[in-house]
Parts: C-alpha cells; structure tokens; sequence
DNA sequence: CCTACCGATCGGTAGG
DNA sequence: CCTACCGATCGGTAGG
C-alpha cells in the first residue's frame, strides 16, 4: 500500500524490502482476483486477466501460486480470516464498554458486520467465498469449511439465548441457516448508496444500518 | 420419455412423430443441462458432457440451439413459466377451497410451492436461473426478470396485507428481499431427505413441510 | 518476475 | 442429427 512512504527502515533492509515485495505482490494478485472473481465468476475469469490488473505478465501469477485453484483459495482464506478477526475485535468491544450487553446488542453487531463483509467497501473475498466454493477441491473445502464454523461459532450462543427469552421464534439451527440465508442473499441485489447506479438490475439503496434494523426488526 | 409406448399414434403419423421427437431431443437438451449446469456451474459444464448425456454426439447441440447461452436462457425460461403456472395453479385452487383464506395461508403456500421449485425433484430449472444469471447477456436477461417480475407479483398483496394486519414486521419491499434469500439460499445447504448422503458438507434433513413451517415462523 | 511457448480443451461450423 | 474439423483461448511451464 505505503511504499512511497517509509522508505528505509533500519534493520537489515535488502532482506526486508525483498519480502516486502513480494508480500506486496502476492497480496496485490489476491486482491484483482477477489475483485474480478467477484465480479464474473471464478470460472469465467482467466489468469490473465488477474496478472494484467496489476501490471502483470500472463505467467506471472504461477511464480506465486502454484495454480487458479491455490489463487482462489487464498482470497477465501484472505477473506475469512479478517473477517473473524473483526467480529472477534467488535464483541471484545462490546463486552468491555457494556458488559451486561444483552443478545439483541450482540445480534445487532454481528449482523451489522455480516453486511459490511458483504456490502461494504473492499467486500470482495467473503462473497467469492460464499458463491464459488464449487471450484474448491474437497481437501481446500475442508479448511474453508473450518473457517466458516469458527466464524459461525460466535452466532450460536447468541441465538441460543435469543432462543430462550423467546424473542427468537423458530429453532436455532434452522433460524441460523435463514437468517444467513437472508443476509448472504444481499450480495444479489444490494447497490452500494454512495454508487450512481448505471441502468443496473440491482435495486435497493439502503445504508447497512438500515439494512441492520430491518433485518432485526424481521427476524425478532 | 415413454417412446417405446404408444407406438402408432392415428393421425399423420409421420409429421407428428417428426415433431415429437424434434421436441423430445430439444427437451431432453434443456433437461441434461439443467442438471449439469446446477451441478458444475455453467461455465465448468461442456456443451459436449450436456450431449454425452443423453447420447448426442459433440456438435449436436448447435443443431437445436445457437450457441451454449441460448441454452441456458432456455432452462431459465422453462423452469420460470412452469413454476409460475404452478404457483398460480396452487392459488387458484385455494381461493376455490376456501375462498376467504387469510394472508397467512396464502404465504404458507407460496413458501412450500417455493421450497418444492428449489428443492424438489427435477428442481434444476429455479436454481440454475438464480446462480447463473451472471453468464447471460443483456437482452436474455431483461427476459428472465419479466418472468421473476411476474413470480414475485404474486408474493407482493400477500406481504401487504400481512402487513397492515402487524404480522410481518419490517416493510413490505425489504421484507420481500430477505425473506426470498432464507428460501433462496436452501439451495446451498438443504439436502433432500430420503437420499443418503455420501460425506457431504450439506446438513439438513427436514421435510419441505417443517422448512415451510420454519421459515413461517420465524417471519411474522 | 518476464519471455516464449506448449498441450489440451472447447465452442462452434461445414457438409452431408 | 453425425462426421470431421477449425480457430481461439487458457492454464501452466521452462529457462533465464
């Protein structure tokens, strides 16, 4: 990102620079092909393509990923691995300026951030995570799969105590898998506020707070 | 599909079987590609494994259709103007029984007829045309809406006056987007109940009844 | 990370 | 609808 900035640091500098770059390089691969697998598909996107975003030659990306599939694999991992660390962030948050938070606040906050991976700016990784996971090879699916449960985890004993206090309705497995369902839909037809819309099919214009009440206002 | 019954039909017998199996080729085309393409996903899905299946040789296809996108388009519009048919078969038939059947009723038949087109058997057409869309172009896509346009307006008086009588609680439009994504989104973890499952990921086993009870529910 | 390249595949066509 | 085929593309590699 800063690379004009911070141009000497002290210790050890070749070394440094070199992995630096390549760093630079690889994440920056990671990020044009979330965008473009995004935007048409894993399928429907070439190596090509990737590598020319970023000032690349056509073979480039293989000196960092050994194939498509490890390319696509890393921007879920990317993806996901962020996204738990802020959910995990935002309910320490939480427990620390209002300790006796009761389930509603800690649905709110999850949902709140469910949509900023979804929808917010630099959104690209979780929903290639959620739409192009067919492309993974079973043991990639697994290790996905293990970062889909940790980041699920947080959601259960919320909605289990929702559950209790009957503000919740239907059972928690099944209520889990709906209101995902509803929240990962968004992808489909939600268009960014701030973005004119150019004759899209995309319809809706809500901020993600909105989007945020309403779905708790539904749900509970 | 029973060609080897009903083997001389009376009348012109020559044009007529011409016809029928012209239609029955072309069928089987869009049927064999409704299954792979919800299988593999459009672009990962052959227009040669599409003939193999049903025993066509490679270039045969491009005998019934332009090109691969006009076959698909061609699965999106079967399985709409069936579904659509359907649903208002089943409304038909309600507002017959019991012709002061409140809104609650209506929806519960909606959301079952709805789980049926996505999770059913032969429910190949409805999810292909909600994960695939993507590939088509713009004139076949504006075709595909008019026929969602013309699902959904269904759906919209009964949210309405679930609505003004308090039991839905969010407004009508976001409502209608979430709910459509709880059901929409079974399609990718809903595992039909009678078949065994061989070590997949997907998990649940409810009936289309509990589902719709569920989803129900959790709603108003 | 670039240059130059290959093997395979795939949508689609001509001609019957 | 089959036979035979083509042009283009694409993932991936060798060698520097």
């Amino acid at each position: 990102m800063n690379t004009s900035l911070a141009k000497r640091p002290r210790g050890r500098p070749k070394k440094t620079e070199e992995q630096r770059d390549d760093g630079n390089r690889r994440q920056a691969l990671i990020c044009a092909a979330a965008q473009l697998f995004k935007l048409k598909g894993y399928d429907a996107t070439t190596t090509r393509e990737i590598a020319a975003q970023i000032g690349m030659q056509p073979g480039s990306p293989f000196y960092h990923f050994e194939n498509k599939q490890d390319l696509l694999l890393a921007v879920m991992v990317d993806g996901m691995k962020r996204a738990i660390a802020d959910q995990h962030t935002l309910l320490k948050a939480l427990l620390t300026q209002s300790p006796k938070a009761n389930a509603s606040i800690k649905l709110r906050i999850l949902i709140r951030h469910h949509f900023e991976v979804l929808l917010g700016p630099q959104s690209d990784f979780i929903p290639v995570m959620l739409y192009e996971s067919r492309a993974l090879n079973s043991v990639q699916r697994l290790s996905i799969n293990k970062l889909k449960d940790s980041y699920e985890a947080a959601w259960i004993p919320v909605l289990q105590e929702l559950c209790h206090c009957n503000k919740l309705k239907a059972p928690v497995g099944i209520s889990r898998l709906m209101i995902f369902g509803a929240l990962n839909w968004s992808v489909q037809w939600y268009e960014a506020p701030l973005i004119k819309n150019k004759n899209r099919v995309k319809s809706h214009h809500a901020s993600l707070d909105e989007l945020t009440e309403a779905a708790l206002v539904l749900f509970l």
